[in-house]
DNA sequence: GCATCAAATCGCTGAATGACGAAATGACAG
DNA sequence: CTGTCATTTCGTCATTCAGCGATTTGATGC
């Protein structure tokens, strides 16, 4: 129990991890899509949904090449539920969060394939890492 | 705000603070009867309990000689009233947290003068390691 | 003052962990 | 069957952190 306990709140102890939860509360997405968003190689964006689902954050579909996360609805531990909920009401407001939404809103203006293709470079403006562009920092 | 719910989500995140919150659910402790129930090395238990504080999940209080620690009570930011919200719901039917109030009771019938100078000896029976005495492993 | 003692801090070590690139997996198209 | 491509796993590196002993801090009492 303790070491549930434990499991699932490491998970959501993390910035990553607790970005891709309150991404996911909007509904289901791609893994190329998470990965748009956070802006992480692939394969820690892997490694974190694999220790959200392990704590039982998270459920999985697969559709053809792409693989699909949302928060887990049911199968969910004691535990899992108690931290979802708490998630949710956290976090509003964050800068960081607020950011990702607006990055999600775009990259769900593009086709996941294109997304997969391209990675961030196919978001209309405004992509790659927080830029200089236009007279940043000198 | 990330930045703070990372630090009190870290907070609870590890198995020894999450006791500690869980023990002074049953109102203020002294650190010696901290580390007499933990069981851990003095310095250890200092080190959790200001992590803890830092992330404003407890309030300290001097007397004489000890420093008694507290769930905060007030002065909590949101997070922490959240987390602290949700371990209170948590963990109830825990077997190590249920033998760390069974060491509590124990503790609480020892001065804490005693308790100080002997730490784990001054309780009636039963103490030091899990022991394996009267037949343990062979 | 000065000794005492609880607690906190410092410095260290070993273990866990986040991040990545490279390679493996597994589903699909041809 | 073979190639392609999204995702996962593997191996590695740098960082973080739990735990402890040694030392310091700070309040008490002589």
């Amino acid at each position: 129990m303790l070491e549930t306990f434990e499991t699932v709140s490491k998970a959501v102890a993390d910035p990553s991890r607790a970005r891709i939860l309150k991404l996911l509360e909007g509904g289901e997405l791609c893994v190329c899509q998470i990965t748009a968003v956070l802006n992480l190689a692939p394969a820690t964006i892997s490694k974190h949904l694999a220790g959200l689902k392990t704590a039982g954050l998270l459920q999985q579909r697969r559709d053809g090449k792409w693989v699909y996360y949302r928060l887990a609805d049911r199968e969910l531990n004691a535990y899992a539920r108690g931290f979802l909920a708490l998630m949710r009401t956290s976090l509003q407001d964050d800068p960081t969060v607020a950011e990702d939404r607006r990055v999600l809103g775009m990259v769900n203006g593009v086709p996941v394939q294109t997304l997969c293709d391209q990675g961030r470079a196919a978001l209309p403006l405004m992509s790659q890492a927080p830029s200089t562009c236009c007279g940043g920092p000198s």
